[in-house]
DNA sequence: TATTGTTATACTCTATAACTATA
DNA sequence: TATAGTTATAGAGTATAACAATA
C-alpha cells in the first residue's frame, strides 16, 4: 500500500517501472530462446549497424572497458562475432559479426520484436499510435540517460 | 539499419524496448543512489506491502527459492529485513522488513518514483493520462507475463 | 510423498585496479 | 603522457541439482 500497487489506475511513474519490467522480461526471454542472455542479444543489436571498437561498444552499452572484454569473449567463443584489427592504430581492435552472428542478430531481433508487438496488440490503432509518439517523446528527450 | 534504429519515428515495438531500458537504468542508477542493487529495491518494494515466505518471494519476484536464499542473506546481513518463524509451519520462513528496511523502502521508493516522474515530465497532462491509460492497459492484460 | 528452504556448484554480468602495448 | 584493451579479482544475481527437515 505504501507503494501503491493494488490500484488499478496507479500513478504514471509507478506503471512505467511495471511496463519496463514487462517488457524486459519478454526481451530476456525471447533472447533466452534464441540461447542468448539479454547482454549479448543487446550487442548483436548494435553490432548489426556496422562494425564497432571495443570502446566505442563500452560507451553505446553503458559499460566498462573491461567488462565489454568478457562480453565479447564469450559471444566470440561461440562464433557470432570476431575481433579484426584497426588499420592505423595497433592497439585497437574491431568487431563485426560474423555470417552466423548476422543470421542469429536478425532472427533474434524479429522473435524480440514480434513478442513485444504482442504486448501491445490489445490496443486500438489509435492509441498505438498516441502511444508510439509519446514514446518517442520520452526516449527523445533523454537519451542514454 | 536492420533494427530500424535510426528512424526518429520507429515502430512502437522499438519504442517500448528503448524506453524499457531508460526506465530500467533510471530505477537502477537511483536505487545505487540509495545503497540497493534494482534486485533488493525491488525485494524492499514487494515487503513494504507485507511480510511473504520465501516461496511467496520467489513467485512474486519470479526467480528460483535458491536464488532466494541468497538475496534474503544479503540483505538481512545489512540489517534491512529478517526472518521469523511461521506458526504452524517449521519448514517456513517468513522474511519481514526491519524498521531500517522499512525506512530505506520509503525513501528508495520515493526517489524512484521522483526520478521516473521527470522522465515524462516533458508530456503534457492529456498526453500523461493517455500514457497512464495505455500503460495500464498492458501491464493488466500481461501481468507477470 | 510433497513441500519448504538451504547448500553446492557453475556461469554471466559488472566494477575497480593494475597492467601492456601503442599512440 | 594519454589511449585501447586485457588481466586479475571480487561480488551480485541467477540456474540446476542434491539435500534436510517437516508436512
Amino acid at each position: 500500500m505504501a507503494t501503491g500497487q493494488d490500484e488499478p489506475d496507479a500513478d504514471l511513474a509507478t506503471g512505467l517501472v511495471r511496463l519496463a519490467r514487462l517488457v524486459q522480461d519478454v526481451f530476456t526471454r525471447t533472447a533466452a530462446d534464441h540461447d542468448l542472455t539479454a547482454a549479448q542479444a543487446r550487442l548483436l543489436c548494435v553490432l548489426s549497424d556496422g562494425p564497432r571498437t571495443m570502446s566505442e561498444l563500452a560507451g553505446v552499452l553503458g559499460v566498462e572497458k573491461a567488462a565489454m572484454t568478457g562480453l565479447i569473449d564469450r559471444i566470440e567463443r561461440r562464433g557470432l562475432v570476431q575481433r579484426t584489427t584497426v588499420a592505423g592504430d595497433r592497439r585497437a581492435w574491431r568487431v563485426r559479426l560474423t555470417p552466423t552472428g548476422q543470421k542469429q542478430a536478425l532472427t533474434t531481433h524479429e522473435g524480440i520484436i514480434g513478442a513485444i508487438g504482442l504486448l501491445v496488440g490489445g490496443l486500438s490503432q489509435a492509441q498505438q499510435d498516441r502511444l508510439r509518439q509519446a514514446v518517442v517523446c520520452i526516449t527523445q528527450d533523454h537519451q542514454d540517460q
